[in-house]
DNA sequence: GACCTTTATCGTAATTTTACGATAAGTAAA
DNA sequence: TTTACTTATCGTAAAATTACGATAAAGGTC
């Protein structure tokens, strides 16, 4: 056995944890932040800023795709791929709910 | 070859990328919460509370007190965990950064 | 001291992630 | 149409993660 209990879990921290993934890369991390430095957001550009093969990049895109917080669009012989600003309110507000709750609680044991 | 090219990205990025692979798992999440919620930490009560084994689950413990997450005591036979507000407060630093330096570039382009 | 309870650790297996080279697929340019 | 360029996907390998049973370790209780 390995992974995959995750369905025993509700889907509000399964969600929360899926998107805390997405964020569980420093070459994820970098490529959202790119993403917004950047207007034009190329491809190629993201691959040259990072240390990693073009290959590895594009699997990281597709990783950040998939849970919603980039969108894609192709455009010529290269790729456009921007920020899901919803889905990032969502993470925020996800992340805001997990704090308040933990926080309020606050009380040191040891 | 597989994983950690993480250290070629600077600190404060690898730091919230460790930080979000700790929440990165619902499983994680839940004991978070549950250490909130209650105000006796023990793990009896937190293996009850999940559908994991009890080794699983000391497992998931082990990972949180690793990034700092967690700072634990032993009490007598059984283990006292409670969380370290400190590190808490840590990652809600760095995710505020992050989300805001994400979002001040905010423009649309697909 | 013998026994029970609680939890960490070990050993192990399945799965997932990470990474890259090679290649395909698509478009623009010559 | 041949060529060059850009990016996604495939195949593959190494490593990390997840999960659990078994066992050890450590403390109470009888």
């Amino acid at each position: 056995m390995a992974s995959s209990k995750t369905e025993q879990f509700d889907a509000h921290t399964t969600r929360l944890a899926e998107l805390a993934k997405a964020l569980s890369h420093p070459a994820r991390l970098a490529i959202l932040q790119k993403i917004a430095e950047r207007n034009t957001c190329i491809c190629g550009e993201i691959v040259e800023a990072l240390p990693l093969a073009q290959a590895t990049v594009s699997q990281h895109l597709k990783a950040l795709k998939e849970v919603g917080l980039l969108c894609g669009e192709i455009d010529g012989p290269r790729s456009c791929y921007c920020i899901n600003y919803t889905v990032l309110g969502e993470l925020q507000a996800h992340l805001n709910g997990f704090f308040t709750g933990v926080e309020t609680s606050r009380q040191k044991c040891c």
